[in-house]
DNA sequence: TATTGATATAACCATATGGTCATATTAGTA
DNA sequence: TACTAATATGACCATATGGTTATATCAATA
């Protein structure tokens, strides 16, 4: 990858909130009403720092009827050269959403 | 590494510039005065650059006399699991500078 | 000691960043 | 069709960023 692009990349992943959100995606794919309440910040910020990865293609997106979803574009993470084993593990994150019923997967059944 | 500092880490790579700091110093040892005449810009800027690795732990610094010499911190690298393998070959900068005699290696002799 | 070369720091400036709130858009549903 | 939920976009603001020039610091040397 050219220089120009590779720094792009590295600096979209240059912040807690995406660098985050890219462990969250690491576990399983996330709509945004799902980070939203995972984050304490306004569902526009989320908007933005997704839109933010999506332009540097480290995510992508899915709609689902109301839904948009969010997955790891893991080809790209590599190309970047990129391990993911240094994220920090987001079990208990996704947990709290469950026990809150903010799931949208419990929703969708 | 604590999700934070993993994230200032990323930021501090993600300019073209510093990047291709990291891409000169993977290749071998440099001064100041050395980065300076690859990039367009000042010495204050380069100095700046530099320091703002330094403060990321992804450089370390050797001052030889009027030198100060930068080194890449591999283990810092590695603990943020990213790969230098993408990084773009820069034989032709030390080529350059080597034909300007401008390589402080040189000068030293 | 005075001077020169290499580097770092300070003050400044234009632009980028990351958040806010208000509003537009899009999809499902009464 | 009207309403609601989910998402995206626009306008705005405070701070960070990446450059500049001028100057300070530090080491080598005449």
């Amino acid at each position: 990858m050219e220089l120009k692009k590779l720094a792009d990349a590295l600096k979209a992943l240059g912040d807690p909130t995406r660098l985050k959100i890219i462990a969250l995606l690491n576990m399983r794919d996330c709509c945004v009403c799902e980070l939203v309440p995972i984050f304490g910040i306004s569902q526009p910020a989320i908007s933005k720092h997704l839109s933010r990865l999506k332009n540097a293609d480290l995510v992508t997106e899915n709609r689902k009827g109301q839904w948009v979803f969010y997955s790891l574009n893991r080809k790209q993470l590599h190309e970047i050269g990129l391990g993911l084993v240094n994220l920090p593990d987001c079990s208990a994150e996704f947990k709290k959403l469950e026990e809150q019923g903010l799931l949208v997967s419990c929703k969708e059944d």
